[in-house]
DNA sequence: GAGTACCATCTTCACCGCTG
DNA sequence: CAGCGGTGAAGATGGTACTC
């Protein structure tokens, strides 16, 4: 790993990648592997690992592109790459979003005395794109593990001492921008163990779930706001070369729309109302809200304008949620768009009690404030009862997650030496996919849209010489979840591992030669720039979707565990690499900043609060 | 039937930016 | 500047289609 000014660190595993006796872990150190060596690169005999400065990298930054791009030739190449469309025009890795699938138009209809104003015609929203995710440290592990129950509770502001070390002055994120990947650490991760002797694998994953503030609340915003401005630490690159080195409705509308119910359509309408009819989808997203609007006399076009000020996502999204509104009321029997405030913090109470995340109920009363008519001009939200429910459950729901990581790193590393992914040549397309994605994820901590935005073009993929480096840039047209802070993956090749007989053997664990190898054998068939394609037909060659890239990540690690005989935990996430990864790289030694730079965090709270792992709890350590 | 992939659905992370 | 409302979008998951 490296950030873009500091060398790669060059784990030192043999060929079996295992570590030797010069590999910079020792019995004697934490999980009785860690080196106090870690954190600097090491030449020479083990025991005379000299600190090795290398002379950092130029980083270059091109407007408006990625950040980070450490090497003049890159800029160069990078300056003259072209996008890589697809045969449908279409550039890769859904940049260009196709309509996944477009609401099916269907007349409107209602009862009441706009009807005029709702009929059948075009949904200008017919894009939906409603996607979502789990990040996967969302606190949903069962397992408990001891009875040391370590909470950190949103009320506590004292639960994560490293926060507050890491805060910004002024409570602002730490703005980074400088690039790097995280191989080394999580290479080293990998540390010398006798192989499974003494394991407790069945520890993992079942540590104390942690409580942690639930974004917003009792803790300082992370400050993204201001995070354009880069704020290295002054001697963080320094410590990257060191450590790398080792390895809204209107008061009036809502007046108006808040009609006596005599005057609004009813439920019984004879299939004339927009009122909730299970199952039965409006032709467009929140049709509630653009009924209210268009109830006070607001034109369609300017309706639609005002619609438009958000993503088709979210309003794919709020629509959803207001149709499970909608649901639950007809099966109460209250009106939804005009029922009383009780009625609503109902539906939210029953939320809570599924156990549904505080970010998810917000999202549910955002979306029923938005179709909702309100209470005297104010909208659903702003009832002084929502406001203090809603900070009740922000107390009763903070983010809990398990700090113990769910799989064994070592464990799925050694797999990834043994068959089926080794001998990596006589490894079939299938397994050096996987092998291939997940050294990737893992040596980057890059999310998964990020490793599926790669591409294998000249221009964003440049091998260096005796392939000792590869630099991977996502294509020009991704557009990622953070804008501007994907950042391009640099990664060293690991040395070959020092063998006795002096005969060099290929690193198994080398990120760069299995890429190599991918891309060598997958331009045989690839139909696509798109660095990962599908292997199997019908598909084979097309380029994967972001999903299929989790479920390789996933199997990898699952097939990791098989292959040694050995169960895979259940629960396995393709995000789950990123938490991994860098908690690894934490231990070890790696900056805060150089970790968020690589994961792409704004801000070391978000590393903290949601992917921080113990990987030094005792369990782990006795179990590694 | 197994394997692979896509689509639709669902949860919630991560951030922006306003307010007091 | 802490707190929080609001938003866009990512990843997980289940269902289903297709091929072999």
């Amino acid at each position: 790993m490296r950030n873009g000014t500091a060398p790669l660190a060059t784990p030192d595993f043999s060929s079996t990648g295992r570590i030797d006796g010069d590999c910079p872990f020792t019995e004697g150190g934490h999980h009785g592997r860690m080196s106090d060596r870690l954190g600097r690169y090491l030449r020479g005999s083990p025991g005379e690992g000299s600190l090795e400065q290398r002379p950092p990298a130029v980083a270059h930054k091109l407007p408006g592109a990625f950040s980070g791009v450490p090497h003049p030739r890159t800029l160069s190449a990078f300056s003259q790459r072209t996008p890589c469309p697809r045969e449908d025009g279409q550039y890769d890795h859904n940049i260009v979003y196709k309509p996944t699938r477009g609401f099916a138009l269907s007349p409107v209809t209602h009862a009441g005395t706009q009807t005029d104003l709702v009929e059948l015609r075009p949904s200008p929203l017919s894009e939906s794109d409603a996607r979502t995710r789990v990040i996967e440290p969302r606190g949903r592990l069962t397992v408990q593990r001891c009875t040391t129950i370590c909470r950190l509770d949103s009320t506590s502001n004292d639960c994560e001492p490293a926060v507050g070390a890491l805060r910004p002055s002024r409570g602002r994120s730490v703005g980074i921008k400088r690039k790097c990947s995280l191989s080394a650490f999580l290479f080293n991760a990998r540390s010398k163990r006798t192989v499974r002797c003494g394991r407790a694998r069945a520890q993992l994953a079942s540590g104390p779930p942690v409580r942690v503030p639930t974004p917003g609340a009792d803790t300082p915003n992370s400050g993204q706001s201001e995070g354009t401005a880069p704020r290295n630490g002054p001697d963080s690159s320094a410590l990257a070369c060191n450590v790398l080195a080792v390895g809204d409705l209107s008061v009036a509308v809502r007046s108006a729309v808040a009609a006596p119910p005599a005057q609004r359509h009813t439920v019984s309408g004879g299939g004339d109302d927009l009122s909730p009819t299970p199952g039965a989808h409006g032709p467009m997203d929140l049709a509630r809200e653009w009924y209210n609007m268009s109830t006070v006399g607001l034109p369609q076009k300017v309706i639609n304008t005002i619609q438009s000020a958000r993503a088709s996502s979210t309003r794919s999204l709020y629509d959803f949620k207001w149709r499970v509104f909608e649901e639950w009321c007809l099966q109460k029997g209250h009106t939804s768009f005009q029922c009383p405030v009780g009625v609503i913090l109902s539906f939210l109470q029953d939320l809570i009690e599924k156990h549904r995340a505080f970010s998810t109920i917000k999202v549910y009363l955002v979306a029923i404030a938005e179709c909702h008519v309100g209470f005297e001009g104010k909208t659903a939200s702003q009832h002084p009862l929502v406001c203090r429910f809603m900070k009740g459950a922000r107390r009763l729901l903070p983010v809990s997650r398990s700090l113990v990581p769910l799989w064994d790193l070592t464990v799925v590393l050694d797999g990834l030496t043994r068959t089926p992914f080794e001998p990596l040549e006589e490894a079939d397309m299938k397994h050096l996919s996987l092998k291939t994605v997940l050294l990737l994820a893992l040596a980057s901590a890059k999310r998964v849209s990020d490793i599926h935005a790669l591409s294998v073009h000249p221009s964003c993929t440049q091998f260096f010489p005796g392939q000792t480096r590869v630099l991977l840039k996502p294509n020009p047209a991704f557009i990622p979840k953070v804008v501007g802070s994907c950042t391009s993956i640099d990664i060293v090749a690991f040395p070959p591992p020092l063998c006795p007989s002096g005969e060099q053997q290929p690193n198994l664990l080398c990120p760069v030669r299995a890429l190599r190898t991918y891309m060598d054998r997958s331009k045989e068939f690839r139909r696509n720039d798109q660095l990962f394609v599908s292997w199997a037909n019908p598909h084979k060659g097309k380029p994967v979707t972001k999903q299929r890239l989790s479920h390789w990540i996933v199997e990898a690690i699952a097939l990791a565990y098989t292959s040694q005989g050995l169960q895979a935990p259940p629960g396995l996430r393709a995000h789950s690499t990123r938490g991994l990864a860098t908690s690894w790289a934490l231990f070890k030694g790696v900056s805060i900043q150089d970790i968020c730079a690589a994961a792409s965090w704004s801000s070391p709270l978000t590393f903290v609060r949601f992917y921080r792992l113990d990987v030094s709890a005792p369990s782990v350590a006795h179990a590694v």
